[in-house]
DNA sequence: CTGCAACTTTGCATAGGCTGCAATAATTGA
DNA sequence: TCAATTATTGCAGCCTATGCAAAGTTGCAG
């Protein structure tokens, strides 16, 4: 049960809606025409606001089309996360905070479609997909943004490790550095995920490649050591 | 004993010497003032072309600073690496292609500076390491200027993998995505070597800070299988 | 319901990246 | 020395992006 849009005030909600309506249309014209066909003012022209509120809303033209970016998961389930212990295998539990992380409707499973939240929400989503299916440049654009992103999953990767393992902490900037090798091989993981998807003409959902592209990089793990 | 510069007509050493011009000014202006208080115009003036010609060297402003993308080293080292049999650590094979592939002057160790080729060249290089070393957003886009890159270490690990296993020649896919997969994390170990040499001030060649990434990764590798 | 405060939308002006085109200038090889 | 090739440049123009101030909305207290 999501919060969105309920008991918001008329400014909010229109201010939710226009949001929105510059998503799709930049999102649909980038699919009919190519990314760098499309200009902000068509963009906007179809969103029914002026140029100028577009970059009111938006930074940058690619940021209206890459989406929101992801989030860690609530600090319960990240906490799950990092005391799971190290019998756990790490990697399995990464995997799950990046299908999490990633926003359900972009990157998951089933979605339930009866809720009245996500009523545009979830065609914007499929439109995206496509849109990243046929332009790797564009989910590229998306990984490149995700910098806050990394340092975060790098913070809580350390957190784990520290209590897996709490001997690490005597050496933080060794403990910081292994955080930040782990989390570049689960972003390695999250591309060839999304490169596999791409590969099939996006077929399946990419909640379980995301979790076979991790098994092979354990396989490779074992296969390598 | 590099072939550049010798055995080329006027035109061409006129070329190459405008285009390290232009490099040199770009990255220069970069330092002093950071990449995006810097425009074209500038460079261009400090470089003595006109700005229009500016662009017939580099596509973008980002192009002229970022400097030459990386190139796998000659076929005769890469058959080697290709067919050092599957007892040799593959990960290690990797590194040193990696360092091979960087350029000795951008990456690497001694560089001994008697050559006559590399008179600014040199300068150039130290100049950019620092630049980049104070702005991570370039290297970011460094490395994401590397697609071409990526894709031709792909394709020779997969020629790794069939000679160490001619098995999996039998599942053309799967070989494919697996050698995808491994480039991918020699990415991250790239990425990981450069943040660590970064967040140490820029000590130390980078070619040993790769070494040690790529042992940390193999390091990773044991413990999680 | 009125009117002020807070916020949003918009237009306008401007900087800066980048491209096509056509004129001019330099280099080369015969 | 001349003609072909290639390089440089200016110019006009398109597009992204930002600051600023005017005009329009919304929310809220009286």
């Amino acid at each position: 049960m999501s919060v969105t849009e309920e008991e918001l005030g008329l400014r909010e909600r229109k201010r939710l809606a226009t949001r929105r309506a510059i998503q799709f249309a930049s999102v649909e014209l980038a699919s009919e025409r190519g990314f760098d066909r499309v200009t902000v003012d068509e963009i906007s022209h179809a969103a029914n606001v002026s140029p100028r509120t577009f970059f009111n809303y938006f930074p940058s033209k690619e940021s209206a089309i890459i989406g929101e970016l992801p989030e860690l998961p609530d600090e319960v389930t990240v906490e799950r996360f990092v005391s799971a212990g190290p019998e756990e295998p790490i990697l399995v539990g990464i995997a799950e905070l990046l299908i999490m992380a990633i926003d359900d409707a972009d990157f998951g499973g089933e979605e339930s479609g009866d809720e009245v939240d996500g009523r545009g929400a979830h065609r914007l989503h499929e439109l995206r997909r496509a849109l990243f299916k046929d332009n790797p440049q564009l989910f590229a654009m998306r990984i490149s943004s995700m910098h806050k992103f990394e340092d975060e999953l790098s913070a809580v990767l350390e957190r784990r490790l520290a209590h897996d393992d709490p001997e690490l902490t005597r050496e933080p900037e060794a403990l910081q550095r292994r955080a930040r090798l782990i989390m570049l091989v689960a972003f390695a993981g999250m591309r060839h995920a999304w490169t596999t998807w791409a590969s099939r003409g996006g077929a399946g959902p990419l909640a379980s490649l995301l979790r076979s592209s991790f098994a092979e990089l354990q396989e490779f793990a074992r296969s390598t050591s």
